[in-house]
Parts: structure tokens; C-alpha cells; sequence
RNA sequence: GUUCCAGUGGUGUAGUCCGGUCAAGCAUACUGCCCUUUCAAGGCAGUGAUCCCGGGUUCAAAUCCCGGCUGGAGCACCA
């Protein structure tokens, strides 16, 4: 059969199972994110359950974006969270930018609240998962508890009967200390999946939370609060990222034993760039020895960042749809994510002329004494006029390129030939030039010409090591016109690229 | 160590559940041409993949099964 040519074997089909070859249809290409599982228009709900305890990045947009996303396309609704049952690391300043950030990327939200509004149900689901013996109160070690999970052993307070576990639990409220008694799920101590382990379900903190206070003392565990929330909150598709993929298991089983509705589970692979730190644990460092300013220095991944940079919201939403649903571990590209933005971004981008590592230019017979100037090549941004008298600044880089005897274009002006080459040119304006393969430049008048600062943003770790020449600083000249322009507008500097103005005096290079 | 997850051009992905239209689509990157007095955008074309490896099942495997290799994650009173 294998012998038979392709069409051959097309009709050998054909005439004995046509039905083969007719199979189901299949989706070529699909738009967006794949369809949900169980899902009806107008009745998926779903959530962004973020901690406030750090600035929000591009990893956070994922997941605000996934889940947002599926509520749009069914109809649903959307719910943002602030996990907030570790009083120890969150803070109102945390809690305050991820919505900044989250606002910033244009998602909405219907519901907002924070996982402690509902510190009660804990507590009576806590209640009644000990009454039902499904959870015990454990007094062991930290150190014990770890052994005995990694060698799927019980200890001797999950034998403990329900009087002394209530008693307990009276006494978590008061007694104990932090470290003293935590409540565990029972589970199962000799399961594969280590999670299943009976795991925490609530802790003593007495630190101060950054809303309610020492109101409570009794923590619940994220595993708990999550389970619990999104059974509530009427969740009815939750996507986090692939290293929670373990906790789908006891999600299920917590909400299992309470007889409480679960919802979808689904996992995504986390998003990071390529030598652009996403954590805390390595950020803070480097703010510490001054090796980036802050949390919104150009070359981090925090959506800060990315919007000082010059990412627009909307580019890091197609960006994160076109990376779509996977759970296989890789470094994103940050070129795709430029690429999106250099479309959304060159419609409305001023063209304005900049000079890097400036060299004088003479042109000795210039008759004009000003250029008026296209603001855009396609659409209309008006027009700009410059005064010229003759003397500019070119690029050093173009400068270089250019020989004695030719012809090269300064742009919106006109030709010029070169007279002189050296520290400084010399040239003659001269009507009715060349056109083809000559050099077209930029170049800026030296009497107004505004200098700023540039800021050019690259990679900050190459293979694990800091990068120490990951910004570069340079003065360059650009038009006055620069000063009319709104501060955080995005500019194209002619064959320079894109760069957001930072202020009067610094822009940043955005991509090219 | 152990459990789970993943592995498609340089890069990121679609397709994998339910085998056939996939000698593999899209995006990005790169190259060339057109347009343009920008190295941008736009238009067109092109280079680039033995679908991690080895077996098996089948008329037919990226897709199913078995074994291996490689990478990531979990094994916290963090989320």
C-alpha cells in the first residue's frame, strides 16, 4: 500500500472508505485564545488574584491579560483580587501600583476586592473542615513537618481527636505563637504529588496588615484562600501560571470536601525576557548597589518600565496573545514585543532630525534662510519650519561615509556638495542635484540646535552576568522643535529610531 | 532524589485532546525587489524545520503507545 503513489493511494481511499476523507473539521487558524473548556456565553467569570507585595511586571500582565481576555470572549465578567493574606510582605504602595499598572494597560475590571474582605469564611470553612475531621491542628517543627512530608510520614498530631483540635484552634486565636500551631488539611501524607502532603492551611502572623490591621492573627494559606475565593467568587475559569499546576489537585479536593463548586483550572508558562530580571529577589539588589535606578529603570521588565521605554499598553496585549496558551518554558523575545509596538506607534510618531557624535557642517552659498519641513511621511502631522543660515551639525557616523567630490542630501533641504573633509566639511548648496545613490541624511542647524540626552536601554544580564554597559548615555543635538513636544510622546528620529521624550532635555531610545 | 510539565525553522508560536486537507500555517528576525529624497512604516518575493532521539501500532504519525535524552517547575507556616 505504502508503495503506491500519494494519488494513488488517494484513490485506493476514495473508492473503498470515502468517509475517511471527509474526516471533522479542523480549525486552521485560530483567533486569540483557544475556547474554554465547559464554558457558555455570558457565564464565564474569571480573575487576576495578584499579591501586592512588589511593583507589577510583564509576567503579571499575562496573567491580567489571559484572564481578561476569556472574559471578554464569552461575555463574562472579570475579577481583580489583591491576594493579601501575608500581612509580612504586602504593602498599601504595592497594592496602589499594580493598579496603576493594571489601569495603565487599559483592563477592566468588574469586581474589585481583596481575598481578606473574607477572613470570616475562612474561618467558618476552617471550622468546619476541622469539625468534619478533614483538618487537624499541628504543633510540629517547621523542620518536622518538611522531613515527614519528604518521607510520607504522619506525625502524631494529625491522630489528635476533635476535641483537642478544636481546643486548639480556640488557642491559635491567643495562645500560641507564630510558628507554634498551624491548621493542616488533611490530605494524603503518602502521595506522589507532595502538595497532597497535608498541607498548611492556616498560620499565625501577627504583623501588621497593610488594611485591616491586627484585626486578625490567623492566616489562611494561599492554597486555601484560592481554593475558597474562587469557589465564592463564582470563578468559573482560573488561569495561573505553570508553577501552581501541582496545586490543581488540592484545589479540587479542598473544594471537594467542603461540597463547594469548582471551577476550570489552567496553567500557562511564565513570561520572561531574555536577561531582564522579573523578581524581586534579583531587582532589589541591583537598586541597592546602584546598578539600576529604580523599579521603573528603562531596562526592566516592570510595566513602569516598559511604559518610560516607550511599550505601549496595547503592544504588550497583542504581544501576550500572540504568545498564546503554552506550558512549554521559554524566554520570550523582546523583538516581537518591539515589533508590535513599532506598528502601533509609527502612525502618530513625529519625525524630527537628531544628531549623535555631531560634526560641523559649512555650506558656504546657501540662499534660503528656512526649510519647512513634513512632521510625517504618510499622515498628516503638518509641518514644522526651521531656520537654516548655513552652518549644521551631521552625524560623525555619516560624516565618515562621506568623500570629497560628492554629492550627499541633507533631507528637506537640498543637495549638497562636498568640498572639504575633515574635523569639519565644507560644502556647496546646489540646486537641481542628484537624486539616486547618494547618502540621505538628517542633520540639524547649529544655531538652534537643542542638545539632550539620550538614553539607550539594553540587555542587563548576559548569561547570568550583569551587563555593566547595559545603558548607554550619549549628548546629542536634535531640531528645537523637540521642546513643543508633550513629555512620554513617542518620536521617530530619522534613521535613528524610536525614543520617547522623557523630558525637555532626555529622551529614550525606544526601538528602531 | 522524587513527582509533575514541556521539547515544532535563528526566535516565539499554530496544529497534538478527536491520526489523513501538514513534505507543516502565522508572527518575528534575516535577504532581495517595489514604494519612499529615513536604514521607519507599507506592498511583494525569498532563505530557513529529517516536528528532541529510538522503537512500536496503522493503509497513514508532529499527532496514538513504549523507552530514552534534554530543559523547567513543585517537594515553604510565600504567593
Amino acid at each position: 500500500m505504502n508503495k503506491l503513489s500519494i494519488d494513488e493511494q488517494k484513490k485506493e481511499i476514495d473508492e473503498n472508505f470515502p468517509e475517511i476523507l471527509t474526516p471533522k473539521e479542523k480549525i486552521k487558524e485560530r483567533e486569540g485564545l483557544p475556547e474554554l473548556k465547559n464554558a457558555q456565553q455570558g457565564n464565564v467569570i474569571t480573575r487576576f488574584p495578584p499579591e501586592p507585595n512588589g511593583y507589577p511586571h510583564i509576567g503579571h500582565a499575562k496573567a491580567a491579560i489571559i484572564n481578561s481576555e476569556y472574559a471578554k470572549m464569552y461575555g463574562g465578567k472579570f475579577i481583580l483580587r489583591m491576594d493579601d493574606t501575608n500581612p509580612e510582605a504586602e504593602r498599601m504602595e504595592y497594592h496602589a501600583a499594580i493598579k496603576v499598572g493594571l489601569e495603565w494597560l487599559g483592563i477592566e475590571f468588574d469586581v474589585v476586592k481583596n481575598t481578606s474582605d473574607d477572613m470570616e469564611v475562612f474561618y467558618e470553612k476552617g471550622m468546619e473542615l476541622i469539625n468534619s475531621g478533614k483538618a487537624y491542628i499541628c504543633k510540629c517543627k517547621r523542620d518536622d513537618m518538611s522531613k515527614n512530608r519528604r518521607e510520607r510520614k504522619a506525625c502524631k498530631c494529625s491522630r489528635e481527636d476533635l476535641d483537642k483540635n478544636i481546643n486548639n484552634w480556640g488557642k491559635m486565636q491567643t495562645k500560641f505563637k507564630p510558628g507554634e500551631a498551624v491548621v493542616r488539611f488533611r490530605g494524603d501524607m503518602k502521595a506522589d504529588n507532595a502538595v497532597m502532603r497535608d498541607p498548611v492551611l492556616f498560620r499565625i502572623i501577627d504583623g501588621k496588615h497593610y488594611t485591616v490591621g491586627e484585626k486578625y492573627r490567623i492566616w489562611p494559606s494561599y492554597d486555601f484562600a484560592v481554593a475558597i475565593e474562587d469557589s465564592i467568587d463564582g470563578i468559573t475559569h482560573a488561569f495561573r501560571s505553570k508553577e501552581f499546576e501541582l496545586r490543581e489537585e488540592l484545589t479540587e479536593t479542598i473544594l471537594d470536601s467542603l461540597n463547594m463548586r469548582k471551577p476550570e483550572q489552567g496553567f500557562f508558562s511564565r513570561l520572561e525576557f531574555k536577561g531582564m530580571p522579573i523578581s524581586k529577589r534579583i531587582i532589589k539588589p541591583l537598586i541597592e548597589e546602584r546598578k539600576v535606578s529604580w523599579y521603573d529603570d528603562p531596562r526592566l521588565p516592570t510595566l513602569e518600565a516598559l511604559k518610560k521605554r516607550g511599550i505601549k499598553p496595547e503592544a504588550i496585549r497583542k504581544f501576550i496573545m500572540s504568545l498564546g496558551l503554552t506550558k512549554a518554558n521559554t524566554l520570550a523575545p523582546f523583538d516581537s514585543l518591539e515589533a508590535f509596538n513599532r506598528k502601533l506607534v509609527d502612525g502618530d510618531s513625529i519625525r524630527l532630525y537628531m544628531v549623535s557624535n555631531p560634526k560641523k557642517l559649512t555650506v558656504k552659498n546657501l540662499s534660503i534662510t528656512s526649510v519647512e519641513v513634513s512632521n510625517h511621511p504618510i499622515n498628516d502631522m503638518g509641518k514644522r519650519k526651521i531656520d537654516v543660515d548655513g552652518n549644521f551639525y551631521i552625524s560623525g557616523e555619516d560624516a565618515q561615509n562621506i568623500k570629497e567630490g560628492e554629492q550627499i542630501r541633507l533631507l528637506g533641504l537640498g543637495n549638497i556638495l562636498i568640498t572639504k573633509q575633515g574635523l569639519a566639511l565644507e560644502g556647496e548648496y546646489v540646486r537641481d542635484g542628484e537624486i539616486k545613490n547618494i547618502p540621505k541624511i538628517q542633520w540639524v542647524s547649529e544655531k538652534t540646535a537643542h542638545q539632550i540626552k539620550m538614553i539607550i536601554p539594553k540587555i542587563l544580564f548576559i548569561d547570568e552576568k550583569f551587563n555593566e554597559d547595559s545603558l548607554e548615555e550619549t549628548d546629542v543635538y536634535c531640531e528645537p522643535h523637540y521642546l513643543q513636544i508633550k513629555e512620554g510622546e513617542e518620536i521617530q528620529f530619522v534613521r535613528f529610531g524610536y525614543c520617547r521624550k522623557d523630558s525637555q532635555n532626555q529622551a529614550i531610545f525606544t526601538h528602531k
